[in-house]
DNA sequence: AAGTATGATTATGT
DNA sequence: ACATAATCATACTT
């Protein structure tokens, strides 16, 4: 309240010098008896903000009404806002618009990616599954896990909302209560409707920067989790005993070539109920180990080849043909266990 | 606890 | 796109 005297007068002082189209002569009132002058000046200010503290509220406020309701006092009211316009925007008028923020974007991405800022849990727990499968080709047997995961997933996606709707909430508030203070104002200071909408927009910007930092920790928390629950090799299982079987079994019957084709690698993994990628896995770690040292994987070697021919007499009694199963170890690249003789490997 | 086995990942080459 | 080789991180064994 104090500061109104003091904030019109430098207001018109502003508007007076600025403004283009009043006479020179009112700029210049005081100008002559400089120092006295603007002294007898601050000490009517004084005076009058200290009979303003002595006045009856009534009073000030019959006063204030009595302003308002002037009949000079909308145009007024116009003007000065036109000025105050110009010289705000003529400081800062260049930095208004805002491009979208490239990392608030990514950080929306990966939270929508992972299911937290999704629709409802339906959507989310898919997304959350497809981006596991994407991540490593988790099967489908470590469900007790993977439920884990959910469940810790949904806590996230919980706290994350209601939090962000706690944001909403204040930043609402706060704008409104804002609005209205400067609607108030504006009966007394010079306060155009554009000028509140800046205001407004400044307030959203500070908020969504706390809702970034939000989203941040966020994504953190998540990729936290996912580490802990999704990356496989953290919680590597052995692949069971039949399955390991299956595998070893197409390993040294097509020890010449151990290469299952696509259509092989998806039959394998359906047979062991594991993914393609943890067929092709396998494969590609058995070929380097059993090259590495032959001699280790002998006894093993040898196990499956009886067992395969074993299998084949049982065919071949069968059937008359005496064909063996699966194709034998003739012209391959890795050596045969019982007669190693020539290796074909790069 | 140390050592080994094993599934997954990464770097590199073709 | 796939294979290899090295490596990582855990599971299992001794």
């Amino acid at each position: 309240m104090d500061e109104q005297p003091r904030l019109m007068h430098s207001h018109t002082g502003v508007g007076m010098a600025g403004h283009p189209g009043l006479p020179q002569h009112m700029q210049e009132g005081t100008g002559g008896t400089d120092g006295d002058g603007r002294k007898q000046d601050i000490g009517d200010i004084l005076q009058q903000i200290m009979t303003i503290t002595d006045q009856s509220l009534d009073e000030a406020q019959a006063r204030k009404h009595a302003l308002n309701c002037h009949r000079m006092k909308p145009a007024l009211f116009n003007v000065l806002c036109e000025i105050k316009e110009k010289t705000v925007l003529s400081i800062r008028g260049a930095q208004e618009e805002e491009p979208p923020d490239p990392q608030l974007m990514r950080l929306d991405n990966m939270l929508l990616a992972e299911g937290v800022s999704g629709p409802e849990k339906g959507g989310g727990s898919a997304a959350a599954a497809a981006a596991a499968a994407a991540s490593g080709g988790v099967g489908a047997d470590n469900s007790a896990e993977h439920s884990d995961y959910r469940a810790k997933l949904s806590q996230i996606r919980q706290i994350y909302h209601t939090e962000l709707e706690k944001y909403e909430q204040a930043c609402n508030e706060f704008t409104t209560h804002v609005m209205n203070l400067l609607r108030e104002q504006s009966r007394t200071r010079p306060i155009s409707p554009k000028e509140i909408e800046r205001m407004v927009n400044i307030i959203h910007r500070k908020f969504s920067s706390i809702q970034m930092q939000l989203k941040q920790s966020t994504c953190e928390a998540v990729m936290i989790l996912r580490s802990r629950f999704l990356d496989a090799r953290r919680k590597r299982r052995n692949f069971n005993k039949q399955a390991t079987e299956i595998l070893n079994e197409y390993f040294y019957s097509h020890l010449s070539n151990p290469y299952p084709s696509e259509e092989a690698k998806e039959e394998l993994a359906k047979k062991c109920a594991i993914t393609v990628a943890q067929v092709s896995n396998w494969f590609g770690n058995k070929r380097i180990r059993y090259k590495k040292n032959i001699g280790k994987f002998q006894e093993e070697a040898n196990m499956y080849a009886a067992r395969t021919a074993v299998n084949a007499a049982n065919a071949s009694s069968h059937g008359s043909q005496a064909n063996s199963p699966s194709t034998p170890n003739s012209a391959g690249g890795y050596p045969s266990p019982c007669y190693q003789s020539d290796r074909r490997i790069q």
